[in-house]
DNA sequence: TATGAATGAGGGTTCATTCAT
DNA sequence: GATGAATGAACCCTCATTCAT
C-alpha cells in the first residue's frame, strides 16, 4: 500500500480525501463542484488544476486511487490461517477503513462510458499489474475456502469473483433504494452471509 | 400493468421511453440534455414543460414509471405451479421487456439524496400500495419456494428480498465497472444461480 | 365616448379590460404572461391573436384605449359656470372611473421607446383628432380659469398643460416610490391643491 | 458622498454606471439583458454574478446606489445663504450629474412590486440613515424658505417634499409620454419655476 | 507554487406565437 | 370564430477552466 501511497503526492491524496468525504454521503459527483472540492481538499480552485487536467480527471484519480487501496486490501487479506469467512469478515471490516465504499460506488457510477472504457485499459503497467495480483489472491483465498470445503469445489474463480464484486455493489445500490432502511453493520454481516451461502458446497 | 399505464398520457410515457432509450448504454443522467429528451421523445424542448414541472422532474417520474413496471411484473410473476427457480427466471427474462433494467439503475443512481428521500414518500395511496402488493407477491413466492425446499426454511422474508435486490442491483454495477466483460444472458443466468444457490437450505 | 367605444368590438374592450386590471396593482406588463390576459379577459389564449398581432400590439392598443377615454372626460369637463377648482376635481374624481389611472401609467412606462415614438404618430385621423379635441378643451378650460382670476393670466397653455400633466404622472410615481405612504383620496386632494396653488396668479 | 462610493467596489459601480447607461435613452429594464450589462460595464457575463446573485439584484443595487447618491447631493444643497430657488437649482442642475435621473426613474418603475417593498425596507441602518438625513436636510430647506418668505408658512414639510417629488418623477413621466416635446434645460427651468410657484405663499 | 477573480460556453427554463381541430 | 397543445427562440444563470499575480 505504501508503493501505492508514494506514488501520489499528498496534494493529490488530500484531493482525492476530500472527493470521497463529500460523495459519502450519496452526492452525486455531478452536484459537487470543483469549488467544493478544493474546499474540502483545503486548497485553492486553482491548485487543483496544477494536479489533475479536469474534474473528470480528478475522479478517474480518485477511483484508480481507491480502487488501489481496496485490492490491496484484499491482497492482504490472504492468510492461510483464517477461514474463508473470516478473511471476508476481514476485508470487509476494513473496507471503509481507507475510502468509504458507499462514496466509491457513488463516483464509479457517475463515470462517463468514455472513462469507464477508459479505465480498464489505463495505466497498463499499474492497473493491470494490480489486477493479476489480485486475481492471484482471489485465486488463493478460493482455493483455501474450497480445501477448507467452504466453497462448493465446482464454482470457478470468475463465478467466486463476481459474487463477491456483485454483493459489494448491490448493497450500496439496494441502501441507496430499498424498500427497508439497512444499518451498516447488519449490511456487512449481510454481505458475509450471503457470499458464503452462495459459494458454499 | 395497464392500470399503471392508463395513469399516464402518451406524451409522459413517450418521455419516460426516450430517457429510458438514452440511459441504456450506461449514460449519466447529468450528461443527458433536455433535448435530447425531447428529441429522444419526439416532441419540442417546450413541451416536455407542459407535463413535467423540471428536468429532475422527469427523472422522479419515469423512475417511479418503470418501478410500478417492474413491480407489477413481479406481482404476476406468482405461479403456484412454477418452482423458485422457474419464477426467478420467468421475472429475469420478462425485466428488460419493458424498461431495460439497466437504464432504470442508472436512472436510480443518478437520483439526488433529496429526490431519493421523496420518492420514499410519493404516493402514499400509489407507491406504497404498489410496495405491499410486492411485499405480498415476495411473500407468496417465498413460501413457495420454501414448501418445495428451494429456500432454506431459517431464511426470512426479508433476508430473501435483500438478496434479490441486492443481485439485482449488483449486476449492474458489475457491469459498470467489472473486471471481465459480461454477456447480458449469462449475466441472467448467474443472477437466477446465484439467488439459488444463496437461498437454498 | 360612445364613438370611442364603438370603435372596439367586445373581445377588444373585454383584453383591455383584463389587462388594466392585472396592472393595477403596479404588476409590470413583462411580467404579466398573455396566458394572464386572456385569462382576466375571460378568452383563450389563441383568441388574443385573432384581435391583436402580438403581446405588444396589446399595449398599444390598451394605452390608445385608456387614452382616448381621458381625453374625452377632459374634453367633457368643459363647463362654464364651475370654477376651475372645481373642474379639476370632477376630472380628477372620475379619472378613475373608466380605467384606473394607475394602471394606465404602469403600462405607459412599459411601452418600448419605439412604441412610444408610435404612438404619437399612430392615428393620424384618430389620436391627432382627440388630442387637438383635447388642447381646444384644455385652452377653453384654462381661459375660464384666467377670467376668473384661478389662473395667473401670465401662464401659457403649454405651461398649464405641463403642470397637469406632470402632476398627474408625478402622482403615480411617488406612489411607487415614496417615502411616506399616500392614501388615493389624499393624492387626489393633492394633486388638486398642488395644481390650484401652482397655476394662481 | 465618499463614504457611499467606498461601500461599492470598482467592478459594482461599473456595473450601476453601465446599467444607467443604457436605461438613460428609456430603455426598459426587461429589454435590458443581462449581457447587456455585462458590456456596458466592460466585463464578462459571468463576472457580473461575482458580485450580484440576479438580474434583480442589479437593479435593486444600481436603484439603491442611485438613491443614495440624489439624497446625499440633496443634503449637500443646504446653504443658508442661498434662497430656496438656488438651492432648487443647484440640486436640479447637479442631479443628472453622476446618474441620469432619467434613468433612475425608469429603474425605479421598472422594480416588481416585491422589489419595491423590499427596498422600503431594505438597510435599515443604511437607507433609514440616508432617509432621516434628508428629511432633517428638506426640514432646513423648508425652514430657511418659509423664514425667506419663499415658501407658504401654512403648508407643512409633506406637503413641501410631495411636491418636489411629484415634480421631479413627473417630469420624466411627461417625458415618456407627453404631446410635446420637451427640452431638457426647459423642464429644469419648467421644475424650479412649478416648484416655487406651488409653495410660494 | 498557490491562488481566486474573471470568463463564456452551455444548459435548463420560460413564454409569445402558431395552427390543427 | 375559438381554442390550447405544441413549439423553439431567447435568456438567465452556472460552473469548469484559465491566468495574472
Amino acid at each position: 500500500m505504501s508503493e501505492i501511497e508514494n506514488r501520489y503526492s499528498q496534494k493529490e491524496i488530500a484531493v482525492f480525501r476530500g472527493l470521497f468525504a463529500l460523495a459519502k454521503d450519496g452526492r452525486r459527483f455531478s452536484s459537487i463542484k470543483v469549488q467544493d472540492i478544493a474546499t474540502a481538499a483545503g486548497m485553492g480552485k486553482g491548485t487543483l488544476y496544477e494536479y489533475f487536467s479536469s474534474k473528470e480527471d480528478i475522479l478517474s484519480g480518485a477511483i484508480f486511487y481507491a480502487l488501489s487501496g481496496v485490492m490491496n486490501r484484499f491482497e492482504q487479506s490472504v492468510d492461510d490461517t483464517l477461514s474463508f469467512r473470516q478473511i471476508l469478515e476481514r476485508f470487509f471490516d476494513e473496507l471503509d477503513g481507507d475510502v468509504p465504499f458507499a462514496a466509491l460506488s457513488m463516483l464509479i457510477v457517475s463515470m462517463s462510458p468514455e472513462q469507464r472504457a477508459e479505465i480498464q485499459t489505463r495505466g497498463q503497467d499499474d492497473l493491470k499489474l494490480l489486477f493479476s495480483r489480485m486475481k492471484r489472491a482471489e485465486a488463493d483465498i478460493f482455493a483455501s475456502g474450497r480445501r477448507r470445503g467452504e466453497i462448493d469445489a465446482n464454482l470457478d474463480d470468475n463465478f467466486c469473483g463476481y459474487v463477491i464484486v456483485s454483493a459489494l455493489f448491490g448493497q450500496t445500490a439496494a441502501h441507496l433504494f430499498s424498500c427497508q432502511k439497512c444499518e451498516h453493520r447488519v449490511s456487512k454481516n449481510l454481505l458475509v452471509e450471503m457470499v458464503c451461502r452462495t459459494l458454499r458446497p
